[in-house]
DNA sequence: TATTGAATGCTAATAATTTAGCATTTAGAG
DNA sequence: CTCTAAATGCTAAATTATTAGCATTCAATA
């Protein structure tokens, strides 16, 4: 399988057009866990992630937040602001130090309409993350607990963003995000690491073969 | 929500575009259950549904099947070859009387860059249905089997091309989609019908209010 | 080094799901 | 109308997952 990071808007991008984006759109830097927008946002427009990573989810009314998913560098988002004109369907926040480049609906559109290539690398983004998707659906379906917390494991090492392959995770986010409980996650990556596939270490799993 | 089926390709195309593109591909229509292509297969090109329905799956050698997709009338398939450069994954055959229109690869390379609108129609309908794969997803992880099973129902409803809103479908093989057992999903449905969501028949299950 | 809060490890009771088998109902064929 | 194959309904045992609680380990820091 081709390395996940390969396959991000910025990495289709050509160079000369990256420019060009840069030139059309703001730069904005955040700190750790501020704010890029809110649920419901109709503020439309595209972003690339130029450095760290942006955590979407839904802060419920009542406290409780969801979690939907992590993008990292390299990665769009508000694709859905352009191409469906729907308002945004996460809040999201930065995760570390995190640097967005943003660029309205009015001039994508015209960016677009004057530059082939950038319709081309949205398509194919969209088009690998859209299998990903797939992946991730039939995965929930058909593979065994094991199977999905191994393979989500090695998908956020590809997600990239971290030194080795150590993933700063605790369990029970881990569980969180696979829709198990603590305990099951803690007996599948018990058996993860008799296999001889990941070392468990406190707050942190590392991926011994990451390459598989 | 809308309609699923205006976010196909087909609806999305200005009229004059689509004549454009049928005059650019060839049209082929296929009886009920004809094979369309191969997993494997490194033919590049993108199909689009003129009527009917394409069912996507893996035959094993060995023999049995694992059903991934089906996609009806305006859907269109084969993105990956266009856009990851990929072999086919899955094999397609036809379920009912079927037509597709099928344009190469390289025709559409053309296409693409002489038609922005084009670009433009591909990337709506695969913006809705990354979002509609990462819903899918969601929902497998957090909502409750018998939410999922509702879900299900209403998308493929959907997905169109059945009369009033009996789905005509066995409950092994909703068993099988939603990766649950029969068991399991016969008292899901039981409880759907208690609550007056749906009325179950003979290898068909209604949908009494449709559009909730 | 001792302390402390946080994370993991472990356990047992409870709940949910699967499996496998057989009974019943259904729709269509003869 | 009768028969038959297919689908659903039902049941109980076995398996698997969750919950809730407490014990242990870990790493940061005072």
């Amino acid at each position: 399988m081709t390395p996940f990071t390969e396959t991000t808007l910025a990495h289709l991008l050509p160079a000369p057009l990256m420019r060009t984006l840069k030139a059309s759109g703001r730069t904005t830097t955040y700190a750790d866990g501020q704010f890029i927008h809110n649920r419901g946002n109709q503020e439309a427009g595209l972003s690339i992630i130029l450095f760290g990573h942006v955590r979407f989810g839904i802060y419920d009314p009542a406290g409780s937040y969801t979690q939907a998913s992590i993008l990292g560098e390299g990665h769009c988002f508000g694709e859905a602001t352009l191409f469906m004109d729907a308002p945004r369907a996460y809040d999201a926040e930065s995760l570390g130090s995190t640097s967005l480049l943003t660029i309205s609906a009015e001039m994508m559109k015209r960016l677009m309409a004057d530059h082939a290539d950038l319709s081309q690398a949205l398509l194919r983004t969209l088009t690998h993350r859209l299998y990903a998707a797939l992946d991730v659906a039939d995965d929930l379906r058909t593979a065994s607990k094991e199977d999905r917390v191994e393979k989500h494991l090695r998908r956020l090492i590809q997600m990239g963003g971290f030194d080795d392959n150590v993933l700063p995770i605790r369990q029970i986010d881990l569980a969180f995000a696979l829709g198990l409980s603590r305990v099951s996650v803690g007996k599948a990556l018990d058996t993860l690491q008799n296999r001889g596939v990941i070392r468990l270490g406190y707050g942190e799993i590392e991926i011994l073969s990451p390459s598989e």
